[in-house]
DNA sequence: CGGTGGGTAAACAAAC
DNA sequence: CGTTTGTTTACCCACC
């Protein structure tokens, strides 16, 4: 009791008091018939505890038995429940108290499934093979037969696919306990041919709650399982034939079939069916009903409901339950991927591996260990009445982001998000019929978060919910979650990481980093170390201070960080600290791999230049020889103009540049530009080119060479970059020619006189279209000298989203501005950076947030975050290093300032606080709720006079990377 | 197609 | 004992 109610007095702890309403009249039914339970339970011989021991199965759980008990026990304790029990008792043995329930009044808990279930998973679980007498002894007669059926077959056979709680392993719905498939055949057959049940339960239901009765109870048993097969047939048999008289009905999920439900998740569609309805039992009081709205929702073929309930159920064919699948449940678990009816008034929540034949659970949470077998259970408590939520598992599980450790029962409400080892889903009671749609939604919207969650550990978990889509509607309408849960910690206790659903992340911290370990590294321990190095645990909480991401994904990122540390030489082992070392970095191991990163830049730049200067040099001499040819180039230009505005792409462009050569492959994008490049090659060597092409050739050699780093975007996109770029250069160019009054082809005049400038605008519009065509995730695609503004971006190999990053000492080659550009001087030339500022505005684009679209569907990489740029930013420069003063301390922090810094080495460039948070954002929905304006919205950051914008903006939207 | 580099897992050892 | 910290090896991928 006492546990129980602190959990209930808890803030956090949903309505404590109704608690107390409990019935009398339930309470003591229940209490009497528990208390039989349990000494037939114990007479039997059933031990938990022992049991357990045998059982190989997981470390982690072992404690269960214990975790098990204890849990027991609060529930006992609880008012609600208040049953008088021996202290041994553990979970088996309260799902037996309901077993026992029913067989001396069926009417309470329907739910004979649960209580085979139990019964059988306890035993068999623990010792296979004793117990079960007692538990054919002790199941009673309730439900015995069972047919054979197709049902579930076709339930499972669907739901292979689609289900799929833990991720890993593909849970699928179906089985409801590892039942073969005979068993749903068996419900079926039962619920038609043994009304006589039924019958009883119908009976008591008045006596028990005065306001509700159940009319119906339906079970279905879902578990996610693998996709595996059913049991083997012995089992099967057993199961059902033996001991289980189990009345529960297997929903079925078939994706396929869903076509009605519109939830795109395969496997999160449960078509049900055929729950099972009692029809003596009366409908009248059904604690919360889905079955009514449900039913004639779902159902198509008109199945399930109650009077033709029997012929509903035997239908089950495939064929039916398949395609319209009607269910009537009392609530729901939305997982990300699929949806679990509750049918039942109890159903066990935990943890089953495929091949694990020894216990059942009603919903198969998969294989993590960090679940414990029975880890939860969802009962309907007659006194509140209302649903409630039991947490028995070692692991304790969080509840409305609340983490309740085990033992503890909590009520829940029609929304209430509960999270099982990393697997977070929400219970919702059907009131509104929002019904599926609804439901799906939030399924939906969870789908995401799988990313989020999903991968780490284990194996593929993710993966396999993975399902994309989603969107919807508005899913869950409450409040935008925001804020973070609220831990509730105890003692000794400790609290697994808290699974985070994407709506619960901040838009902001949703998308990976794009730096490398090594660079986070680097940042991290330039940026907290003192001299004396940061142990792991404070490097992991810098990172996370660093990018928040850390704070919200699932673990994983640690043992990378470990990885590195150990592996790359510019992080060594200062100094030790009581467990482990004090790490910090190796400057002169960075500083040397940046120079052969540099050298090798260099050179790769240099021979660029040598050929560029060549190429110059014949140009040259070839444009003296056809200087005539120039008006005429002025004439193309004004062509050029107008095409702009229209087409940007290069060949457009490019085509009208050279009047001569007919463009060729309609392809856009890279082929056709290396198809010009080459083109123009032969066209060189054939000395023919005049001016314009001559000057194309360069411009298009030269956007080549600042593109050569892509940063990882795709070669669509760099061609939409570089036509883009193309376009914006020589209007640019032109615009300024003119109001200079300048005759002439300005572009050829720029590039013989001052090759440089051109380069800087060249390379200004790469970057502004490569904003514009990433939508401002990738910012500078070529790091421009320090001219003015334009310095302080930076930018790295690493092409994903732009973002700023951190010097690394292996990403080293970013820092710098460099650009491959022949001539490497700044600009200086003639040339004033405003000009150009007007035409490339997009260069600004950080502080923006442009929303562009988003492509959530799998977010791995882009994103940037912005990082330090908080505190140190500011002024730093000063190349003082570390200091140790010390600041220290390090535990607490957070706060996330701190202002020292410095990046001894270069000079930073991360400056840029950018953010394009919305930006990246992607995602998901969800609830309405009123933020996203954005959206639409898109580049067209306004200005940009020339026509070459608009022309861009076309291309833009086209590309998107992948 | 092979090489490189980065990211993840996982298996293990060692330290606490 | 269970966790944290480190090392290593292996795989997979993207990119040259
Ligand atoms: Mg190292």
């Amino acid at each position: 009791m006492e546990a129980v109610h602190k959990a209930l007095a808890e803030p956090n702890t949903v309505e404590s008091e109704k608690y107390d309403s409990t019935s009398p009249d339930v309470r003591n039914k229940i209490n009497e018939q528990a208390f039989d339970a349990l000494q037939e339970y114990n007479t039997g011989d059933a031990k938990p505890a022992s049991i357990r021991d045998g059982v190989p199965s997981d470390e982690q759980t072992v404690d269960e038995d214990k975790e098990m008990q204890e849990g027991v026990h609060h529930l006992v304790e609880n008012e609600d429940l208040k049953l008088d029990l021996p202290d041994n008792l553990d979970s088996e043995d309260f799902s037996k108290l309901l077993v026992f329930d029913e067989r001396h009044d069926d009417d309470l808990f329907a739910t004979h499934d649960i209580l085979e279930k139990t019964i059988r998973d306890a035993d068999s679980q623990e010792q296979q093979g004793h117990q079960e007498q007692q538990e054919k002894s002790e199941l009673p007669e309730t439900i015995t037969q069972y047919g054979g059926n197709d049902e579930v077959l076709a339930s499972k056979a669907e739901n292979k696919a689609e289900v799929n709680v833990s991720g890993d392993e593909e849970v699928k719905l179906s089985e409801a306990r590892d039942i073969s498939p005979n068993l749903t055949a068996d419900v079926n057959s039962t619920s038609s041919s043994m009304p006589g049940e039924l019958s009883k339960f119908s009976v008591k239901e008045e006596t028990l709650s005065p306001r509700r009765t159940f009319s119906d109870i339906d079970n279905n048993t879902i578990s996610l399982q693998n996709p595996t097969n059913p049991i083997e047939p012995e089992n099967t048999a057993n199961d059902t034939g033996t001991e289980n008289g189990q009345i529960t009905n297997l929903s079925a999920n078939s994706p396929a079939s869903h076509s009605n439900s519109g939830r795109e998740t395969p496997a999160a569609i449960l078509h049900e069916k055929e729950s099972l309805v009692y029809l003596k039992r009366h409908d009248s009081l059904t604690p919360m009903i889905f079955q009514q709205h449900e039913l004639k929702q779902f159902v198509n073929n008109g199945d399930i409901p109650n009077s033709a309930g029997k012929d509903a159920l035997t239908q089950e064919s495939p064929t039916a339950s398949e395609e319209q699948p009607t269910i009537s449940a009392y609530a729901r678990l939305d997982f990300q991927s699929f949806t679990f009816y509750v049918q039942t008034l109890h159903l066990i929540i935990g943890r089953r591996s495929e091949n694990d034949f020894t216990h059942k659970v009603d919903v198969n949470l998969g294989p993590s260990k960090s679940i414990s077998r029975r880890h939860a259970q969802i009962f309907y408590n007659f006194g509140t009445g209302r649903f409630e939520l039991s947490i028995i598992g070692k692991n304790g599980a969080f509840v409305d982001d609340i983490f309740v450790e085990r033992g503890n029962t909590v009520p829940l409400k029609d929304r209430t998000k509960i999270q099982v080892g990393q697997i977070p889903f929400q219970f919702a009671l059907p009131e509104h019929d929002n019904s599926e749609k609804t439901l799906a939604t939030p399924e939906a919207s969870q789908l995401h978060s799988s990313t989020v969650n999903g991968k780490q550990n284990g194996t593929e978990s993710l993966k396999d919910e993975d399902e994309k889509k989603e969107k919807d509607a508005p899913t869950s309408p409450k409040k935008p979650v925001k804020k973070q849960v609220v831990k509730k910690e105890k003692k000794p206790v400790k609290i697994p990481k808290k699974v985070y659903t994407l709506e619960e992340i901040p838009p902001e911290y949703r998308t990976k980093p794009t730096f490398s370990y090594s660079a986070l590294l680097t940042t991290c321990i330039r940026k907290y170390s003192t001299t004396k190095g940061m142990s792991l645990s404070e490097i992991y909480a810098g990172i996370r201070e660093l990018f928040p991401y850390y704070k919200y994904c699932p673990d994983g990122w640690q043992s990378s960080v470990r990885h590195n540390l150990s592996l790359n030489k510019s992080f060594r082992k200062v100094s030790k600290e009581g467990k482990g070392w004090l790490w910090g970095l190796d400057e002169d191991y960075i500083a040397e791999r940046e120079h052969l990163k540099k050298k090798q830049a260099e050179a790769a730049a240099a021979k660029a230049q040598a050929a560029q200067q060549r190429l110059e040099q014949q140009q040259k001499q070839q444009q003296q020889q056809q200087q005539q040819q120039q008006q005429q180039h002025q004439h193309q230009h004004q062509h050029q103009h107008q095409q702009t505005k229209k087409a940007s792409t290069l060949k457009n462009t490019v085509s009208a540049m050279k009047e001569k050569t007919a463009v060729k492959s309609t392809n856009v994008k890279q082929q056709n530009i290396s198809q010009t490049l080459a083109a123009n090659r032969a066209a060189d060597k054939k000395s023919n080119m005049d001016d314009h092409q001559r000057t194309m050739k360069y411009l298009q050699e030269q956007l080549m060479i600042l593109t050569r780093d892509r940063k990882g975007l795709s070669k669509q996109v760099i061609a939409s970059i570089l036509t883009q770029a193309l376009a914006m250069t020589i209007n640019q160019v032109t615009q300024a020619a003119r109001n200079k009054r300048i005759t002439g082809n300005p572009l050829t005049a720029l590039m013989d006189k001052n090759p440089q400038h051109l380069n800087l605008i060249l390379a200004a519009a790469v970057n502004a279209a490569t904003s514009k065509v990433t939508n401002g995730e990738v910012k500078q695609l070529v790091n421009l000298p320090q001219s003015n503004d334009l310095s302080k971006q930076v930018k790295k190999s690493a092409n994903p989203p732009g973002s700023e990053q951190p010097t690394t000492s292996d990403n080293s080659s970013l820092p710098r501005a460099t650009i491959n550009t022949p001539e490497g001087k700044p600009s200086s030339g003639s040339f004033d950076p405003s000009s150009l500022s007007r035409f490339f505005q997009p260069r600004q684009p950080a502080r923006a947030p442009a929303a562009p679209i988003v492509k959530p569907t799998i977010p791995q990489k882009r994103s940037i975050e912005e990082e330090e740029d908080e505190t140190s930013s500011s002024e730093e420069s000063s190349g003082s290093e570390e200091d140790e003063s010390d600041d220290d301390d390090d535990g607490s922090d957070d706060g996330s300032d701190d202002s020292e810094s410095s990046s001894t080495s270069s000079e930073d460039e991360n400056k840029d606080k950018v953010d394009q948070n919305e930006g990246e954002e992607d995602d998901d929905d969800d609830g309405g709720d009123d933020n996203n304006n954005d959206e639409s919205t898109d580049e067209s950051s306004g200005d940009s006079e020339s026509a070459s914008d608009t022309n861009n903006n076309q291309e833009v939207e086209t590309i998107r990377v992948k």
